[in-house]
Formats: structure tokens, C-alpha cells, sequence
DNA sequence: CTGTTAGCGCGTTCAC
DNA sequence: GTGAACGCGCTAACAG
């Protein structure tokens, strides 16, 4: 909607100058200056600006002080404040690359919209997972006094964090620590289930192929913490129904590149799969581009799942049906969390089944 | 490469406690603790640390100072240093979309890297083009006194900037204003001019379609002020050849089911295209959907050239040529812009041709 | 009741 | 080489 939204153009004739824009005092107004005009002592118009409630100043004070404030255009500076108070209403965001690249944007997107609510901005650091880089991002981001970090990774991880003052607030986004005990991760367990059995539903069984990962070369090994409850989730669907893959393809990258060249591989063995989970959505479009090559169709030849709920899935024809992780919810989740002074806690955000048009009922189910 | 780069995984058992990460004061060490450990007065320590050319103390001096900040890990608290000298090294990244939507992330990618480098660290706010949390946002950096603001745009377009201080730095990031000069653009009109001399040069002439935009319906309105230029450097560009598109087709939006749409009809007229230029790489992907479905292949019936170098042109099969928006380097050169103190100026940021496999060399040139 | 003065938080700067 | 003031706002203690 946003992409090519009308307000977002604008006609081609400068705007006419607006008023607010040319009349602005040279020098912020202060405290100070609302007192004076007040007639009365900054703490005076501290207390009363900040409305204390045990206050005993009369309501004429309260009135000046007001009517001052809001003439002269008066904002607390947040800096001066924050060094008495300790409270600069800033939250450091350090993340390996999930602002920059688009495959967990949803994550910072979250995270800015829960802050903004909360009256809060946030400081944003990447450091591409370079520790050297993470710590400095995190003296940095202390160094400015935030009340509050949150670190983030792209690919669900355990994160290994450099040295900071005890005292510091921390959350942990869609990345896991030993020491940091508030966390925000993805339900994949629950995720890989609901895959599965969405297969299993439409009457798939043991024609079934798994794209992006292998039991035997990826046994005990997992790219990120997350993605093994993932696989955890599926098995154990697959094995309480009584079946298994009728093949399983395992690449490191989970590319369209690699998803077509697995999906060809595939295609060239003796059975042909009726379905095929694949392990994101990128892989998923590379086994459209193969399959499409050797004259098959989706769904009606091979029906397709993925996981992401990229925005490949929606471009896809016809649209990938794909268990989506609920980046936005996270990141909002963190904030919350952050701000918040509940207990420790490990929150799980459940991954939602987008239903789209690359899954349909298996005609005969298969013996 | 970052994508599933080994070093992003990690293994499953917790990581050993790092010792640097159980002892950390609890209070942060100030610079009075440095200076009192040092047997000088913190004024001594200031100018010290801060390497102040003028200052005459001793060389013992120095060297006490520099062990005892050492010894302690000092570190200046930079919101009351700014109080002091208005500087925080910081910078207020406001923009409509363009963190959270992976359109132009390399804006961001590209600022944030450049601050990185120059100490700098960057506040981001989103507005989602709405003025009212526009003017918050702006209020909220400044309230944290920010250095200068960079207002950024998802789509090149003039920006009504609300309300702020006259001193402020602000640089304009693929966005203009009449009351900020400060900018950063790319060059769209030597963009469109690259992308149709490159149809032209591979043998094509007046068998090219334009899709995304016609002449007739969207005369005098652009939704955005670079993608008028770009339009004029490709229309110049035929002109000057002499030849005319062989169709133009327009769609408000450019995503890939628009580009499938438009190239569908296309097809069903009674003169098949040789060539498509496309306004962007969505609309570009919805082309190759719809070629491929009618049994025409990219590059040897019909070639295609499009726009902005999504991710989804290293996705395509075969790649997309396309003419880059160099969002990276603008992020980079608005903080230089930023920082630095030159006048102000308009730059323009060139776009390469990214080349790929989707134009072939026209066989026979056309009539 | 109504309000004030003084000091702090942290680092920089001026005058001595 | 130093003390004191300052940038800005908050808080405790105190005065009319």
C-alpha cells in the first residue's frame, strides 16, 4: 500500500514556506527562562512541569508556570535530565545485520513502533557479528547513557556478549545467553509442526521431500538454535504419523540458487515428490524456477511449503503457502520486555500459517 | 555471503563464562575518579585526556593520568560531555520507511556504516511519512540533542520538513527541500539514459516496450521527483536516436503481479516486444512470470532490463541486468555530508549498470 | 501552605 | 598546575 501511495508524492511546486518554519528562537529555551518568565524558581517550575504530586505550590503557580512553558515552546532537555535522573528514554538496539538486509527487518520494525509507543527512541548499532565491533557498539551505545539494550540477530543464535556493567538492562531478540536470561525467540518447534502437519492434513504422507536439510550430514549440527527446534518440530510430526521423507536434500545456503539445483537433483531421481517442505522461503522459490523448468506445475503437480514468510512468497505464482516468523511481534515483544520489569523471562511467539496457493489436497491419498 | 556464514553459528553448548564479563564495577568510573586516583584535579585530567595542545603540564602528569584511566577503564560520559561542547556524536536518522522495508535499507546500511567510522552513532525514528509523528520524531532527536538530522525517504520525493531550530545541520537523503539544500540524490537522469543507450547499443531500436509508465496517462505527474528524471533521460535517449517505444505501458504500482499484468497484454497484441524496459525489478520479475508462461525465454525472444538492483535480479533466472540505485553510497555520503562542513551542496549519485544474463545482442538489427 | 536555596550528576572551560 | 563556574534539570532540606 505504502510502496506507491499517492501521499507519499507531491506536486511539483515547492510548498509554501510554512510559518512554523522560519520563526524558531536561535537558542533552546531552558528551564530557566520558563521560570523567570514565570516569576518564579526553576524548581518551582520543575515540580510543576514534571506534575509532582506531593507539590504544595497553588494553582496559580501551576497556571503561570503552564502558560509559560507553553508560550515560550518549552521541551525538557533529555540529556541534562537524564544525568540526574538516569533515565534518557534511549534504547540501545545492537544487532548483527537485522536493519540492514531485509531478512529479519520485521525485528527492528517491531521494535521502532514499540519504542515510539512507549515514548522511547532507539539508538541503532550493527556490528555484523564482529565482537570487536560489538563491543564497541556496546560502550557506545553506554557511553550515551541508554537505559536499556537490546541484541538482536538475524538468524536466531546463541550470541556470545561482551563485557558490560551488571546492572544493565538487557533482552535478548531471536538470539540466546547463558547470562541474559530475557528472551524473545520464535515458536519453531511449534513452527515445524504446523508445517508438517499441513502436509500431512492435505493428505501427503510419504511422498514428501525435505529441501535445505539432511539428517545424515547435518546430524547434531545446526546452523542456528532455532532452526534445530524447527526440524525437531517436523520430525517429530512426520515420525507420530508413522512416515518419513521420501528424500531429504541438505544445503548450507539456503538460496534460490540452491533450491533450484536441489529441486533438479531431485526431479532427475525415479520418484517423483508430490510435495516438498523446504526450509525457507528463498529455497522455495528455487524449486518453482525448477520445477516450472521441467514443465511441472504448482500446486497441481507438486504442491510447495516454506518457512519465512518472505516477501518472495506473496510475489510467487501462484503464492507460496508458508509458515511466517513473526518478526514485527518480536521486536515490539523486546521493547516491551525491556521497559517493563517483569521476571527473567524466555517468551516464544508463536509462527502463523499464511495460507496462500501452493498446497492443495492430495487427490488419492498415498498408501 | 552473510547469509549462513559459519561464523554466525554457533555450537550448542553455552559458551565458558567470559571473565570479563563477571567483574565490572558497579558504578561507572568518572572522571573525578581518574583524576583523584591520579593525584590531580579533574580539570588536569580533562585537558589530559582530551589531548588539549595548549596545556602545559607536566610529562608526569600526563603519564599519571593515562594509567590511572587506564587502570580504571574510563570512559567519558558522553551526555554530559555534550551538555558542555553540544556535541553528542550523535545523529538523528529520520525517514519515512526506510529501516524497516527493504527498499532502500542500503540508505541506512550505507549511513550506518559511516557513522560507525566516525565515532558517530545514529538515533532512528521512523514516520511512515505520517507529519504529526513526523514533527515528534524530529523533537524527540533534538530533545537528545543530536548533532544534525538526516531526513531520508524511501522513494526519492520533496519533503515538507515540520518545524525546527534554524542552526540545525540537516542533509536531505534521497529526499528534497526547498530550506534544506543539503542533498543527496541519485542520478536518475544518467540512469534512464544508461538503460535505454544499452538497449540501443545491443542492436535494439524501436521493438522496446516500456513498462511502468506511459507518456500519455501520466503526463506531468510523477510519483516521485527522481523517477521524472529518469524518464527523461530514457525518453531522451530514444529521441535522440530517433526511435519511439513500440508500446508504453503504465501501472500505478510496481510490484510483480503489475509487471505480469501489463507484459500479459502486451503479448496478446499483434507485434511481439524484443526488448522490455522496465521501471523497476519487481515489475521486471512479473515480465519474466508472464514471458515464461507464454513460452518465451529471457534472453533469446525477449530481453528484458530493469531497475533499482533488488535482491531479486541475482534471484531471477538468468540474472536481471539493471541499472543500481546506489542507495549504499548515499547513506555513507549523507553522513559525510553531515559531519563534514562544506557548503551546501546537491550531489548526485551515479547509478552503475549492473550487467547480467537478461539482453542478449540483438541478432539482426531492426529497420 | 507556598515557595526557595544549595548541591548534585559529569565534563569542559575560564581566570588565576 | 588549580578552583569555580557552567551547561540543564532534579532533589533534599529549609524559610517565610
Amino acid at each position: 500500500m505504502y510502496l506507491q501511495d499517492p501521499q507519499l508524492s507531491i506536486p511539483k511546486r515547492p510548498n509554501p514556506i510554512d510559518p512554523r518554519e522560519v520563526s524558531m528562537p536561535p537558542r533552546r529555551v531552558t528551564l530557566a527562562d520558563v521560570a523567570k518568565k514565570a516569576g518564579l524558581s526553576s524548581t518551582a517550575a520543575s515540580m510543576i512541569l514534571n506534575g509532582r504530586p506531593d507539590t504544595r505550590l497553588s494553582k496559580a503557580a501551576h497556571d503561570k508556570v503552564h502558560a509559560a512553558a507553553a508560550e515560550l515552546g518549552y521541551r525538557p532537555n533529555l540529556a541534562a535530565r537524564g544525568l540526574r535522573t538516569d533515565k534518557t528514554q534511549t534504547i540501545g538496539f545492537i544487532s548483527d545485520l537485522v536493519a540492514t538486509t531485509r531478512f529479519a527487518s520485521g525485528l527492528i520494525r517491531g521494535a521502532l513502533q514499540a519504542s515510539e509507543e512507549a515514548g522511547n527512541v532507539m539508538l541503532v548499532i550493527e556490528t555484523g557479528g564482529d565482537p570487536r565491533r560489538e563491543q564497541k557498539a556496546i560502550d557506545a551505545v553506554l557511553d550515551r547513557q541508554v537505559d536499556g539494550i537490546i541484541f538482536a540477530t538475524m538468524r536466531a543464535r546463541e550470541l556470545f556478549v561482551p563485557a558490560f556493567p551488571p546492572a544493565t538492562k538487557v533482552v535478548m531478540l531471536n538470539a540466546t545467553n547463558p547470562h541474559h536470561l530475557q528472551t524473545v525467540l520464535p515458536d519453531e518447534f511449534a513452527g515445524g509442526r504446523a508445517a508438517a502437519r499441513y502436509l500431512l492434513d492435505h493428505g501427503f504422507s510419504s511422498d514428501i521431500a525435505l529441501i535445505g536439510h539432511n539428517a545424515e550430514t547435518e546430524q547434531g549440527y545446526f546452523r542456528s538454535s532455532t532452526v534445530e527446534q524447527r526440524i525437531h518440530g517436523i520430525r517429530s510430526t512426520m515420525e507420530a504419523a508413522g512416515h518419513t521423507f521420501m528424500a531429504e536434500l541438505s544445503a548450507w545456503d539456503w538460496e534460490p540458487q540452491h533450491g533450484y539445483t536441489l529441486t533438479r537433483s531431485l526431479l532427475s531421481g525415479r520418484t517423483r515428490p508430490r510435495a516438498l517442505l523446504c526450509m525457507n522461503d528463498r529455497l522455495a522459490f528455487g524449486a518453482y524456477q525448477a520445477l516450472n523448468e521441467a514443465g511441472l506445475r504448482v500446486p497441481d503437480d507438486v504442491s510447495i511449503i516454506g518457512f519465512d514468510n518472505d516477501e518472495l512468497a506473496e510475489y510467487l505464482r501462484p503464492g507460496l503457502t508458508t509458515v511466517a516468523l513473526p518478526h514485527e511481534q518480536m521486536g515490539r515483544r523486546a521493547v516491551d520486555l525491556l521497559i517493563g520489569d517483569s521476571d527473567p523471562v524466555q517468551e516464544f511467539i508463536s509462527m502463523p500459517l499464511i495460507e496462500r496457493a501452493s498446497v492443495k489436497t492430495a487427490s488419492t491419498p498415498h498408501p
